[in-house]
DNA sequence: TCTGGGGTCCTAGGACCC
DNA sequence: TCTGGGGTCCTAGGACCC
């Protein structure tokens, strides 16, 4: 019999706002919010200052949410500024009603990822089964480590934190569980700074209680399908028959809903995983119309396949599908993609293909954001033989030709704009 | 005055091949 | 000639996550 699986679940607290608080220590306890501008913030503040450190600028010379102007959401907000009902995906106009006096910083990427690879290096140390879940989580297997299961955990969790604390002088939170999905959900139970144990016998007492929405997985659409259907916790999941929850969410959705709520799951922590897809979009500050803002719109297009293509080369990858992705002024999304014959890192290759893509879409209605995506990638020099012939592996000089849509929808397009260029022209 | 940017995975339909 | 599977590749959209 295989020994029981001991899984821990790690998440920074309050990450991007935690590492902001390092610089600035005097902000520490008070409503703070990251996100939103690219504006340098810290720049204006500093030049402000110029004979002072950071933890000198006095905590009014701080810009305020209430005075914030633009789009954007929170990426994180303080413990102090939860207390309002401020939180993470809200927008930023939305959290300045909420918390006027909060204090509004920019996220700083750079920074946010040094002290990521720190925190992750220093558990790899400890224990060396650590998952990447993003920037600020990682799951991590305690299993096979010398005194995993000391305590369900607890001994080493602790190990852990101490050692994270000193290395960053950030704080982190961690469940321990038989397996991934359990240990997810414990690491929420004791936020900030906290450790939750749990074991398989605890499901029904400490998750059955939890809504439904609490399951990594369940997210707006099925919390809502659910909730119609009159099922609110997972208690009340785990009790429900699996032909009614098959019948209602498909084989695979459904099948897995109840061994979600059961909680059972038996995925592997992984350490190593391959790229799927690399992508580089931006929200304008203003809708953009295709033609009437056509200078401005080429030189985001043209940045951002330049951006990509340095992505890819900086991390050698090249890619055979290109993609683009617009949204427009009323959230709707539309996607084009094309697959071409050889596999490319090029800005300018990667511009070429995108703005056939361009041609494929209504362009009619104005923009909010632009975005270009590479797929199907392979590790530069590793790229795989063409496989077919057929109308996709054209090369792209030749795809220039596509027999179909272009006109059609560019026709479309510049009908509705009349007597100015087609957009299709403009790419 | 709504709603960022970077991802993964799934579904479903059509083309094409055997 | 008709019918019918299965498999793979490609594309578009959508749900979800951090």
């Amino acid at each position: 019999m295989p020994p029981i699986r001991r899984i821990a679940h790690l998440d920074m607290d309050a990450f991007f706002a935690s590492v902001e608080l390092l610089r600035y220590p005097q902000l520490k306890g008070l409503p703070v919010v990251i996100g939103g501008g690219r504006r340098k913030v810290d720049d204006a503040l500093l030049a402000d200052h110029p004979e002072r450190q950071p933890r000198f600028i006095p905590v009014a010379d701080f810009p305020l949410l209430r005075d914030y102007v633009g789009r954007g959401v929170i990426t994180t907000a303080t413990y102090a500024a939860r207390q309002f009902g401020v939180g993470s995906a809200m927008g930023m106009m939305k959290a300045a009603k909420l918390c006027p006096q909060a204090i509004v910083l920019p996220v700083d990427f750079d920074e946010v990822r040094r002290f990521s690879r720190l925190f992750k290096t220093t558990i790899a140390d400890i224990a060396p089964l650590v998952e990447d879940r993003g920037v600020d989580e990682v799951y991590i297997d305690f299993t096979d480590v010398p005194g995993g299961h000391r305590e369900g955990g607890r001994v080493l969790a602790r190990l852990i934190q101490r050692a994270v604390l000193e290395k960053t002088g950030l704080t982190c939170s961690i469940g321990i569980a038989p397996n991934k999905l359990i240990a997810k959900m414990a690491s929420e139970f004791n936020k900030p700074n906290g450790i939750s144990v749990l074991y398989e016998a605890d499901v029904p007492t400490r998750i059955w209680p939890l809504h439904v929405r609490k399951i990594n997985g369940i997210g707006p659409k099925a919390g809502e399908k659910l909730a119609a259907l009159n099922i609110h916790t997972i208690g009340e999941l785990a009790a429900q028959d699996p032909d009614f929850l098959i019948k209602r969410f498909g084989k695979s959705t459904g099948a897995w809903m109840l061994e979600a709520a059961w909680g059972r799951d038996n995925r592997p922590v992984v350490t190593e995983s391959e790229p799927v897809s690399m992508s580089r979009e931006t929200t304008f500050d203003r809708d953009l119309h295709a033609v009437r803002d056509r200078a401005e719109l080429g030189a985001i297009f043209t940045a951002l396949c330049d951006k990509l293509g340095a992505d890819l080369q900086r991390k050698g990858y090249v890619a055979k599908t290109i993609g683009i992705k617009l949204r427009y002024d009323d959230f709707r999304i539309a996607t084009r993609d094309q697959t071409v014959e050889s596999y490319t890192s090029d800005g300018p290759t990667i511009r070429k293909i995108a703005g056939l893509c361009l041609k494929r879409v209504p362009l009619s209605q104005r923009l909010r954001l632009l975005g270009v995506r590479a797929s199907l990638l392979a590790r530069q020099g590793e790229e795989p033989p063409p496989a077919s012939k057929n109308a996709s592996d054209m090369p792209v000089d030749q795809v220039n030709k596509w027999p179909i849509a272009i006109n059609s929808i560019a026709d479309k397009a510049s009908n509705d704009v009349s007597g100015q260029a087609a957009p299709d022209q403009l790419f």
